[in-house]
DNA sequence: GGCCAGGACACCA
DNA sequence: TGGTGTCATGGC
């Protein structure tokens, strides 16, 4: 099976499986920027928690995030780990935010997305994954997010090394794939959700097997367009 | 008590 | 350019 019929292939076993996850889970653009930043290594229940607590201090906008002394705003964002480098990256992001775009999310979305990607990656605290977090669920363009989920499933799947780059990976969906946001977004929360539901002490169990995967048994394989 | 979880930065060779 | 240490909480 070629790359891309592979690569469909998952995505329909996937959403035969789950149904539409209709992605991210927030209320806001801004909403995921910050969420996109706070689960930067760690689990979503404790994003929520942060996200929580600084909806309940109304401090969930840029205004207010770059007018909160720093150690207000590392308290709020505890519960996500890395409190104090994490308000430092929330404060980077707003002011960016401000500087470039007046707060105007709606204007910065109608950027290209290959400028509007340098221009994040050169925010302190954001990099290759909440970039694109930040450009495909916030701004809605069309761009593959990578994260630990997608990486650990491809190799699983003998479609990729372990240690693949970033943007190795990133290339193989997008070459493959047709640049749609609403598919690249729908594709990633699957396997963000097939990643979670899997059960780790029961490699047999039935979320495994959909994709025909052995959880333990991880793969040399490499990126290799011939497969 | 130890391990792991949807990264990124700073520093060094 | 690539490797390593650091940042830190919460769940199991």
């Amino acid at each position: 099976m070629q790359p891309q019929e592979k690569l469909i292939d998952i995505y329909d076993r996937l959403l035969a499986h789950y149904g539409p996850q209709s992605w991210w889970p927030a209320e806001t653009p801004f909403e995921v920027m910050v969420g996109a930043v706070l689960t930067q290594a760690a689990s979503w229940t404790n994003v929520e928690k942060a996200l929580t607590n600084l909806k309940c201090a109304d401090a969930l906008s840029s205004e207010a995030i770059r007018e909160m002394p720093m150690p207000d705003l590392a308290s709020l964002v505890y519960p996500s780990g890395y409190y104090n480098s994490k308000a430092r990256k929330l404060k980077a992001l707003c002011d960016y935010l401000h500087e470039r775009y007046g707060d105007d999310i709606d204007k910065m979305a109608r950027r290209p997305t290959h400028e509007l990607r340098i221009e994040l990656l050169n925010v302190h605290g954001i990099g290759d994954e909440t970039a694109d977090d930040i450009l495909l669920y916030a701004l809605e363009h069309p761009i593959f997010v990578i994260d630990t989920y997608t990486r650990r499933l491809m190799h699983r799947l003998g479609i990729a090394a372990q240690d693949a780059r970033y943007s190795e990976l990133q290339a193989l969906f997008m070459s493959d794939l047709p640049p749609n946001a609403k598919h690249f977004n729908e594709y990633h929360a699957l396997i963000v959700r097939h990643s979670v539901a899997v059960c780790k002490k029961k490699p047999e169990c039935a979320d495994c097997s959909i994709l025909d995967i052995c959880p333990a048994g991880a793969s040399n394989a490499q990126i290799n367009p011939s497969q």
